[in-house]
DNA sequence: AAAGCTGTTGCGGGTTCCCGCAAATATTTT
DNA sequence: AAAATATTTGCGGGAACCCGCAACAGCTTT
């Protein structure tokens, strides 16, 4: 069995290593790549369908590696080893995980054991295994009260690109009305006047941003991310 | 001669105290804290006064971390050690850092020659060194036009936080037509309405934000700190 | 001292934003 | 199928924002 390991982090890629040999006896050959592009191609030369992937990575990141990799190999089994348990990273791989395959997300600050695991489990038992810490960043001041649903979602990428509200109609294929509907559900669920003191009005449309941001609902990696999408939205309205 | 590091990636840390020992034989004794609040009080009860400090950790970032301990102990010697090359973290540590102290910034991804010259330079010589690949950071996209000057990036704070104008005015003393005056020059150096689409045009306030993450001016800390400091003053004027 | 620069401030008006109200649709429950 | 509930949409208006224009003030240059 063959595995790859993408990872930018030498320190890193060297732990996943030996934990990897340990772990999973049944592996031949482990490869490496240092960024998501090198990844990609890795992948395809070596034919790999077990790989272990950083997120944040130069070039490309994990997302977009996996998505490429998962377009080309759907079967792919993909464990996703991170810093950070940002609801971002959660929503960027949900949407592109395809049906058939299997993937898992475990925090580089996991024990040995539950990384060995979560190996197991995703590379060689085509589990889906998430990380349970990952969804106990509820805990985080004033996180959102409620989860964002996708539309909602939709509006506060474009509300973070700076789109106006007619634009993100447009966009979006809504009436100017919904969309505002949608931010008015979107200030509600990120708590944009709850907090601070009462007395100070803020300006929503930015403190939204600033509370995604502080949720760990969106990153930058998302914006940028969302940026080359309506880059390409752009260009193919003319 | 005693050390302290502060870094709570464990591979990290032992990678430097390895590159600590190489590089310094006069150091005889290594401490070891794994966040901002235990490295604080390392250093003060070890009397600490050579300190190399990871920047992104838990509860108390290096920053704030650094900040106590020069304020303890002004002419402590810091070396921070950190992943990324954010403008934020530079400016971060131009406002804690006291004039007699020495401190340096290198990035993890430097050699390993580069670290021990940083480590030698900054904990044994007290000179202040700033890896290079710092400023070459200008190559981001579009980066700012122009750095930003101390009014305007206090602008920008407020801005990222949500105030509206005639809050931030009273904030820093300034009339609302100045506020206005400098969120144009935001504007501009920023190139909120450069790049993107000729045709579109943008929520300014919000694209400031998002070109001030995405050009690393400011990050998420920075936000989470301002926040803080906001509180603070809401408190404090009654 | 006069002639520039540069930064501050007030005024005014065109836009965008935020959101209550109410009618029209769509979806779910009974 | 009827009733109840939830969403979508238009209208309208007050508030905030963006910014040109012009009057000043504090500096530096000639």
């Amino acid at each position: 069995m063959k595995v790859l390991i993408v990872e930018d982090d030498q320190f890193h890629a060297t732990y996943l290593q030996e934990a990897l040999a340990e772990a999973l006896p049944e592996v031949t050959e482990i490869f490496h790549a240092a960024d998501g592009a090198a990844g990609e191609e890795e992948a395809r030369q070596g034919e790999i369908e077990a790989i272990v992937m950083d997120l944040q990575m130069e070039h490309r990141n994990g997302i977009e590696a996996a998505r490429t990799i998962w377009a080309e190999r759907p079967q792919s089994r993909i464990l996703f080893w991170s810093n950070y348990a940002d609801d971002a990273y959660l929503r960027g791989i949900a949407q592109v995980v395809p049906e058939e395959s299997a993937y898992g997300y475990v925090l580089k600050t996991a024990s040995r054991d539950r990384l060995k695991l979560a190996l197991r489990a995703v590379l060689v038992e085509a589990q889906i295994i998430v990380d349970r810490e990952i969804h106990r960043l509820q805990k985080r001041g004033t996180a959102p009260r409620t989860r964002l649903d996708d539309s909602e979602f939709d509006v506060l990428i474009d509300l973070a690109l700076g789109l106006q509200d007619k634009s993100i109609a447009e966009r979006r294929g809504m009436s100017l009305r919904t969309v505002q509907n949608r931010l008015l559900s979107l200030y509600d669920k990120l708590g944009v006047s709850s907090d601070l003191d009462e007395h100070l009005t803020l300006n929503k449309r930015v403190r939204a941003l600033n509370r995604a941001l502080a949720t760990r609902t969106i990153n930058i990696e998302t914006l940028e991310a969302a940026q080359r999408d309506l880059k390409t939205w752009l260009a193919g309205r003319r």
